[in-house]
DNA sequence: ACGGTGCATGCTAAG
DNA sequence: TTAGCATGCACCGTT
């Protein structure tokens, strides 16, 4: 500390209360600025502070802004323009995002061709050195312009004597290892590389990079085109490029649409902090991988975990975990590209073992092989699994591939999905590449030794970036389901928890209805989410609920009709005013809260074996509502195995003696046919009444009645999907018009379909189901008339009680709120 | 019966 | 249109 100096000549200060990170130096690191240069620097005010009599001023051609050109520690801020002049960074960026989307270079260049310039690239990524960025795409495309070409391969050998001056200045170990590079560079050519010196004086005047990161990284590659040293190479199958052939493709991917890295680099001072996806190291076609697996690391990760490892690290690749990845087989399946670049060749199927390292040190050995496919060939790590573990990470997380250098010893670390745009770049090519995450922490292994200094204050650029609502539904429909983190948190409870959490909508009025003495109350709205509370009864018998406050997580006695928010505090505690404070004491005793719960979870863990709740790895919650829809018929299946909770309506309370409630949880052997117990009885009233009242309602909508007929060649799949997801979330109104206009919605709602919650609106459903049966509305109408035994007769359904009732109809009861006949038929089913 | 392995299939994105 | 890849599933070996 002590021995430092201010590396801003206007100040050479050696003391400093805190030592700030400059701009990158070419021989690593960083350099050290006092506090308040480094806070000058920081806020993109050092050229202002310091230099503002230097001469290099000039001003944005396009916003006129003032930049200092020519200045190290402005270097981020500005860009020639292709039009002439120098442009700000941010006018810069705008313009050439659509310039590198439009610029893609001809041809593919065969590799063998490249390798004596592979040694350019053989710079340690951490070094952070301006050179590299003369070698980014940006760089590359807006020299392509400048000169007037559209052949980027020529215009890039302008830049070999630039090259020259370079190599120059690296280390003699990087030379060593630049002597055994042989491997690809799609962007040069060796068999020309006569220097044009317009060219190369455009070249000199182009800006200093705005990434820190090198975009062209260590070839990894021997000479034997191995990446790595220490690989197992079998067979002869050596090549230079690739095992296989390779589709001729552009030189680089397509960049995504707002070239993230530009946004990323736009912010000096914070650029190390931001997390670009930069094209990866060498490797035997490196040109071919998708930016989705370009390698995300912020260069301040990159330096902590070279610091860590003590050695340079070049980011290869990097792949978000699926759910095969991350599941219990143990295979990683390795993007082709990636293999192929950065991995050994293999020519036998049973490929090799290869060892990889983590950032600790832990060496893990895999099996790096393929599997023949379509006339290709499907790269898999195996053995993954302990190491995955290892490393606690899951699908959705990324898992990086990096290489030691000198060495290229091979390195996994991960990277924790920590928000929406972490998972969804997986999906989404076109938000990679820097426009990535600012929050996700770039993770080592087990424990992350590099925490994300953060967020840039480009994110809030790359939070404006729109990203297409086509993509987005796209990647939902993906059967690759990766939902978003905060989303997936959200939604990470069961269908029966869901439906316990139902409440109705607090503006919602209830109707009341009365089936058989027992009351129901119908809502209009759709119930919303509420809190989580446990019931209880007081040794006098009374009943009770109990709700833990969110800010102090304190224990309240409320009424057992109380209906609370999601998000509940005491401070809304109006039934009890001495505890309507987070001050206040708990007034529950420990442990009787501690039996409290347990005797919840008990009954929750015995509902959920009982019912056969999917195991790990199987549906559940949401999951199991997507299953359930996909799987149509089955929805039932689903559903039975949450009667108990799912047919509660979302003000039954315990002791709620409502014909819901008084149903047997399974209603196995409960009811025979003919049966004619309350519940059967009133199922089989009730289900006459439904048939009336559509016969009513249909004559209301008989102008709609036409268009009703359309619909009803949607395929039932299709609408018990959405019947499913309206059921868990019932968040929104259905936009069916058909069924809902009038709003009427007196029928008593519960949706035994799937078990749905009494609030869901079966209007639309009742009219699916029997459209989907095979049910007109006619045919429902005159179904109506009938007496429902004859109904049934008509129908080939034995008239029993709701117990053997036909699934049509027996839908159409459930609307009524009733599940026995449903409960029953399952079991039945199950029996048989 | 269970679990692992290898292949086939189908979806998606890239070209 | 096609390659890549996630995942389902049949087959096979092991318990």
């Amino acid at each position: 500390m002590g021995s430092k100096n201010c590396m801003n000549e206007a100040c050479r200060g050696t003391t400093s209360s805190e030592w700030k990170k400059g701009w990158s130096l070419k021989s690593g690191g960083f350099a050290t600025l006092c506090y308040s240069c480094g806070s000058a620097y920081e806020n993109s005010l050092f050229c202002e502070t310091f230099h503002s009599e230097e001469s290099g001023w000039r001003d944005c051609r396009i916003c006129g802004k003032r930049i200092h050109c020519g200045c190290i520690a402005s270097r981020y801020l500005h860009e020639y323009l292709d039009l002439g002049g120098v442009g700000c960074i941010n006018c810069a960026k705008r313009l050439e995002i659509h310039s590198v989307q439009s610029i893609q270079i001809p041809g593919d260049i065969p590799n063998g061709t490249f390798a004596t310039n592979g040694i350019r690239d053989v710079r340690p990524v951490v070094e952070n050195q301006i050179d590299d960025d003369k070698f980014s795409t940006e760089r590359l495309l807006q020299l392509t312009k400048a000169i007037g070409s559209n052949d980027v391969s020529s215009a890039l050998e302008q830049l070999k004597p630039e090259e020259s001056m370079f190599k120059t200045r690296q280390s003699s170990k990087r030379l060593l290892n630049l002597a055994q590079q042989c491997s690809s560079s799609a962007l040069f050519k060796t068999d020309n590389n006569r220097p044009k010196e317009g060219v190369k004086d455009i070249y000199e005047s182009l800006p200093q990079p705005s990434l820190n990161f090198s975009l062209t990284t260590p070839l990894g590659s021997s000479s034997s085109g191995l990446p790595f040293p220490g690989a197992i190479v079998e067979g002869s199958e050596q090549k230079g490029s690739f095992q296989q052939g390779q589709r001729t493709r552009h030189v680089l991917p397509k960049p995504p649409k707002p070239s993230p890295t530009a946004v990323s680099e736009t912010n000096k001072g914070t650029s190390s902090q931001t997390r670009v996806a930069r094209p990866p190291a060498e490797g035997r076609g490196r040109n071919q991988l998708l930016p989705r697996y370009w390698p995300k690391i912020t260069d301040q990760e990159l330096q902590q975990l070279s610091g860590d490892l003590k050695s340079t690290i070049v980011p290869l690749f990097e792949k978000i975990l699926s759910a095969s990845d991350a599941g219990r087989i143990g295979r990683l399946v390795l993007p082709k590209a990636c293999a192929e670049a950065y991995f050994p060749p293999i020519n036998q199927s049973e490929g090799i073992p290869i060892r990889i390292q983590d950032i600790k040190g832990k060496e893990w050995t895999f099996q790096f092989r393929f599997w023949p496919n379509n006339n290709s060939r499907m790269y898999v790590l195996e053995g993954v699994t302990p190491c995955i573990q290892n490393m606690q990470v899951q699908a959705g997380d990324t898992v990086t591939f990096s290489r030691i250098d000198p060495g290229g010893q091979l390195v996994i670390g991960c990277r924790k999905a920590t928000n929406n745009i972490d998972v969804q770049e997986a999906q989404t090519p076109s938000i990679v590449n820097g426009d990535s995450p600012g929050e996700t922490s770039f993770s080592g292994v087990t424990d992350n030794p590099l925490s994300n200094g953060g967020r840039t204050s480009d994110d809030s650029l790359q939070r404006h970036m729109p990203i297409s609502e086509k993509k987005k539904a796209r990647n939902i429909k993906n059967k690759r389901l990766l939902m978003p983190s905060d989303d997936a948190m959200e939604l990470r409870i069961t269908w029966e928890e869901a439906q316990e959490l139902l409440r109705p909508s607090p503006t919602a009025e209830p109707n009341i209805v009365m089936v058989e003495d027992h009351e129901f109350e119908e809502f209009e709205e759709p119930p919303i989410f509420g809190k989580r509370t446990i019931f209880t009864s007081r040794a006098s018998g009374e009943q009770e609920q109990l709700a833990q406050c969110d800010s102090c997580s304190k224990w309240r006695r409320l009424p057992v009709h109380a209906l609370l928010s999601a998000k509940w505090t005491c401070s809304e505690n109006i039934w009890d005013s001495k505890r309507s404070s987070c001050a206040a004491p708990e007034d529950i005793n420990p442990r009787d809260l501690e039996s409290f719960i347990s005797i919840y979870k008990d009954s929750k863990k015995r509902k959920i074996s009982d019912n056969k709740v999917p195991r790990e790895g199987e549906p559940s919650g949401l999951d199991a509502l997507a299953t359930a829809a996909v799987l149509g018929d089955n929805i039932s299946d689903i559903a039975e195995s949450s009667v108990g909770a799912t047919t509660r309506h979302p003000r039954h309370r315990p002791g709620c003696t409502c014909i819901v409630c008084i149903q047997p949880p399974s209603g196995k052997g409960k009811h025979e046919p003919m049966c004619k117990c309350n519940v059967c009885l009133t199922v089989r009233r009730r289900f006459k009444t439904l048939m009336m009242r559509k016969k009513k309602r249909q004559s209301e909508r008989e102008a709609e009645l036409a268009q009703g007929k359309d619909k009803a060649s949607v395929k039932i799949g299709l609408e018990r999907e959405d019947i499913a997801g309206h059921a868990l979330l019932n968040m929104s109104h259905h936009t069916d018009n058909e069924t809902n206009q009038n709003g009427n919605q007196t029928d008593l709602e519960e949706t035994n379909k799937g078990q749905l919650d009494l609030n869901c609106d079966p209007h639309r459903e009742d009219d699916i189901l029997a459209e989907a049966a095979g049910m007109s509305l006619t045919t429902l109408m005159n179904a109506a008339t009938l007496p429902l035994d004859m109904y049934l007769g008509q129908n080939g359904v034995p008239v029993t009680g709701p117990c053997l009732i036909s699934r049509e109809s027996e839908e159409n009861a459930a609307d009524e709120g009733f599940t026995s006949g449903r409960v029953e038929q399952e079991n039945n089913r199950e029996g048989g």
